[in-house]
RNA sequence: GCUCCGGUGGUGUAGUCCGGCCAAUCAUUUCGGCCUUUCGAGCCGAAGACUCGGGUUCGAAUCCCGGCCGGAGCACCA
């Protein structure tokens, strides 16, 4: 008789926030992220580089930046340095970087190895050929070669052309997704590698490649897009006839954005153009963009985390952005007036002199002190406050628009209070420097904003009073450029 | 077409493995109210979801089958 069934399931005890619990150990885990410098990072990137991360940090573990450059044609050359700029944008530091491009004799040893095993074979059926018989189960003359004439077209890969030679990992030539069946190791490519020159001309083919150094590597778990599924089970092939243990595979969905195209060759094909004003252009999804248009590194962080690993996919929206970002950016964006379109008005029947008025930087905050702003019977404001009623030109007077006419009305902000004016911002008109404003599709916002914007520096954020947040990109001789953020 | 994978409020998530404590979590969003010399922040309140249909079960978001919808892969790219 079997034993009363005492065990107690354990039951629901995690209450991980974002992120799931990894499957398998927690001890000294490495984990990586594995690139392709064909670009400047973009958010795609992040949704696998937090991740990674963060598990990498929950479990003191090893973080690996390992850069996938085996296919020369793409390549783009500045990206080995614009990838650790962005990831240390993003707050991550790995632990140890690798090239892919300086292990190639790793790979040939492998590649010669799995030949000595009989799991790999040259196969020199051209493409076509052997995707016909690949796709009707059928094995290829080739695979049947003795490790022996395998060796000898090995030796002779380096001397042959492209094209006319592959190495082929054995699978199973039934598998029942045809993708699986014997797969390309290495191949021959007669390309200039911006870091390798002309110095080989046998090059690994991704598959084999990651899974050669995830496993070198010590990774224990490796996180990709579900993207990757297919060739996670072709790996599994190289694993097996090695002897290698498989480390955990996780694999997550898409991650579309909002009005963003995410792909790095269209933006380049942009910026060729010039349709785009380069890698940061605020319509593009790279980091760099979102950098430049206010946008938290945090903020990016903590959303690809809630985000997490699930292999369904996630669209995020900007709403979710700009209402994380928010949070960062709102305490430390001191406040500033902005008029755009401004028109030059003065207040009729206004006789109180010249009065500088103090506004504090941050209403929060006063600690951080005031700036100050002339008013003086004139003023600027934006073409679209000027409306027929009573407005307050905030902290200075009230005064009455009846189309053209501006006159004093009062000067207490209770007399404003009572009769329901609308507050609206104003420069002065002796003391203001010319602001453009540079929105997300890239339209440009023009204007004054006072004076005291001057102090400013490259990178700071502000909140312009009713307009929304934005970060100080550049200041020319013409204008103080700033990027939108949002509200 | 073939081979896989997935579907919880507008959006992103928790819960699904091990059915009941889920009249479903949290964030964002939206809408009210309070406060405030910003349309920001803060405080209070509210709105809003288990893809559909069967089945199993005392009981299903959770298990099974089918439909629908979405996605990925099907390279000498990564």
């Amino acid at each position: 008789m079997e034993k009363y069934d005492v065990e107690v399931k354990e039951k629901k005890t995690k209450k991980e926030v974002g992120l799931q619990e990894l499957p398998g150990t927690h001890e000294n885990i490495v984990m990586r992220f594995a690139p392709n410098p064909s670009g400047p990072l973009h958010v795609g990137h992040a949704r696998a580089a937090v991740p990674n991360a963060e598990y990498v940090k929950r479990h003191d573990g090893k973080l690996i930046l390992r850069i996938e450059d085996t296919d020369p044609k793409r390549v783009y050359e500045p990206a080995y340095e614009m990838i650790p700029e962005d990831l240390e944008w993003l707050g991550i530091k790995a632990d140890e970087i690798i090239y892919q491009s300086d292990r190639f004799e790793t790979y040939y040893d492998y590649a010669k190895q799995l030949i000595e095993k009989g799991a790999a074979y040259m196969c020199t059926c051209d493409g076509a050929t052997f995707k016909e018989l690949k796709d009707n189960c059928k094995p290829c003359p080739c695979r049947d070669n003795s490790v022996e004439e395998n060796l000898e077209l090995w030796e002779k890969f380096p001397e042959m052309d492209v094209g006319e030679a592959v190495l082929r990992v054995k699978t199973d030539i039934e598998h029942k997704n045809p993708a699986i069946r014997d797969w390309v190791a290495m191949r021959i490519v007669k390309e200039s590698h911006p870091r390798l020159g002309d110095k080989y001309s046998i090059y690994p083919m991704m598959n084999f490649s990651v899974a050669v150094d995830d496993h070198l590597l010590g990774l224990t778990h490796v996180l990709r897009g579900k993207d990757h599924l297919a060739n996670t089970e072709k790996q599994k092939y190289l694993y097996e006839h090695m002897g290698w243990e498989m480390p955990e595979f996780i694999h997550y969905g898409r991650l579309k954005m909002e009005d963003i195209a995410l792909s790095t060759s269209k933006a380049m094909e942009g910026i060729e153009k010039g349709e785009y004003s380069g890698w940061d252009d605020p319509r593009l999804g790279t980091l760099k963009a979102l950098a430049r248009r206010g946008i938290d590194p945090r903020t990016i962080y903590s959303l690809i985390t809630e985000i997490g690993v699930k292999s369904s996919d996630s669209a995020i929206s900007w709403k979710k952005i700009h209402g994380l970002n928010r949070n960062y950016i709102e305490p430390i964006a001191n406040r500033y007036f902005f008029v755009e379109n401004p028109v030059e008005i003065t207040v009729d029947g206004y006789d109180d002199g010249e009065v500088t008025i103090e506004r504090p930087l941050h209403a929060d905050h006063t600690d951080r002190g005031n700036r100050k702003l002339l008013f003086d019977g004139t003023a600027y404001l934006a073409k679209e406050d000027i409306n027929d009623g009573i407005v307050r030109l905030m902290d200075a007077v009230n005064a009455d628009i009846s189309g053209d006419n501006i006159s004093y009305n009062s000067t207490s902000f209770e007399d404003a209070r009572s009769q329901k004016a609308k507050i609206i911002q104003w420069v002065p008109v002796k003391e203001n420097v010319p602001v453009k404003i540079v929105m997300p599709d890239g339209s440009v916002k023009k204007g004054l904003g006072e004076v005291d914007i001057k102090e400013l520096k490259v990178g700071d954020m502000v909140q312009f009073e009713r307009v929304g947040f934005a970060r100080l990109d550049e200041i020319t001789d013409d204008a103080i450029i700033f990027y939108f953020a949002h509200k």
